[in-house]
DNA sequence: GTGAGTCTAATAGTCATATTATATTACCCT
DNA sequence: AGGGTAATATAATATGACTATTAGACTCAC
């Protein structure tokens, strides 16, 4: 099974997408103000070099995703962010390319902190065996000793997705997906691999949301999953004050 | 100030749009299984009677949105609904077009009662002054007796964007945009104004969360809108069974 | 037979150009 | 001055050609 790099920003696609990505991340850092209008399609097709085709499918899937919005005469005009489709895979990939700075891990947080102990309520009360089988499963995977940074995130990764699965609401399992892409790209900087007891806590964790999935608690299951990520938080504030006092590169 | 429809689905779009929203509706119905291919583009230009540089663009936009997934030779592939952009403010607009089920109402208020709370509470932490006012007026407005319910719904929508602002979280602010609106729409069908002691009841409760977030009090805030949700939902279900008892029409 | 290489054809991707629709601006007429 | 109207800039749509990619068939050596 070829499972190589859900995580990794994939690289050399189309032309179509890499300049998407360029003027995704562009707008995400504001270089383009809501309000105002983006370069003209002469411009942005002499920028890029492509064909007039392939910068408008690029607008068109800026506006897609609730970036832009085009008018006739009027030009391509930047929207404000509150309509940016922040829940949507490419958008959070680009501002994860864009740098985990603590405003957006802390939001991303916040965002998790709200929905994962709802989801995993959800999953108590509905408890389908497979669900469950599927969840423990997850977690023997976790407690594999041989994991990379990577392997361990796309374990941990996996738990969270079923989690939202297990849940049965679509729209949880669909925020789910975005969500817990970009946080785990976070391990790149601190993983619980990297110490055996933090590993072992780790897996706990996780194992304790299972065992009060299964027994219907929903308020265990809701409180396990909040320990679970507040675990995972306080280890990246740990690594963050630790590089910030000796900086290794 | 052109409020005008802000919750209505627009009419005559694009030709762009109409057809992104056509064949979204049919995805979002199920009528194109995931993994199996799309039409092929000659087979969709001549169903719309369209120019294949729209098809593309169209397609572009269901790419966009996570719906499908184009390759060379291969054809325009549906993926899996774990993908599709279910917080888009398009999206759920077709969605709502296509009725508003109790299993999507379900889901929604669900989400719904995950993220309220917390963007409250977290309102509750940071408290501005100008938040705070802004809430006020927005409770105003909602006691207002001279509502329709297209006007009350829209005053309620501002309520929920406005508890997002508050929060602090751009995150938590998009996703409201996106969710609030969905909600609204269900006012066509049972709406607080048509009953005094209802819409009472209601401004009553949205009051007390903007009380609580003045205070500072996190769990208060929380409790107060997750009751508001709460009625909410009871009005719906109440006029759900009323109406299938003596359907109207 | 089996497997590695190669060819073919189907399909989306890209390009270039022309025409049309629409909104802004400025102008003109009353 | 006001309201309609024309000029104009810009994106929207159309068309047709060419390119790139790759699934699947086909070939051939072993």
């Amino acid at each position: 099974m070829p499972r190589l790099s859900r995580l990794a920003l994939e690289r050399a696609k189309s032309s179509h997408d890499q300049i998407a990505a360029i003027l995704g991340t562009e707008l995400l850092r504001g270089s383009y103000p809501p309000g105002t209008n983006m370069p003209s399609e002469p411009e942005l097709i002499e920028r890029f070099q492509v064909s007039r085709t392939v910068m408008r499918e690029v607008m068109k899937t800026l506006a897609a995703k609730g970036f832009v919005i085009s008018k006739t005469r009027v030009g391509t005009r930047v929207r404000e962010p509150v309509y940016w489709n922040y829940f949507d895979a490419d958008v959070l990939a680009w501002r994860v390319r864009l740098g985990l700075d603590d405003d957006f891990m802390k939001s991303l947080t916040e965002v998790r902190r709200a929905l994962e102990p709802s989801a995993a309520a959800l999953a108590a009360q509905r408890r389908s065996s497979a669900d469950i089988a599927r969840l423990r499963d997850c977690v023997r995977q976790m407690a594999r000793t041989d994991h990379t940074r990577q392997s361990f995130a796309e374990a941990d990764l996996d738990f969270h997705l079923a989690i939202g699965s297990a849940s049965g609401n679509p729209l949880m399992r669909s925020m789910a997906s975005v969500i817990e892409t970009a946080l785990v790209a976070s391990f790149a900087h601190s993983s619980p691999v990297d110490d055996p007891a933090d590993h072992e806590a780790t897996v706990n964790g996780h194992a304790a949301v299972v065992d009060a999935i299964e027994a219907g608690e929903e308020r265990l299951a809701a409180e396990a999953i909040l320990k679970v990520i507040d675990i995972g938080v306080s280890r990246i504030d740990i690594t963050r004050k630790r590089q910030r006092g000796a900086p290794k590169r």
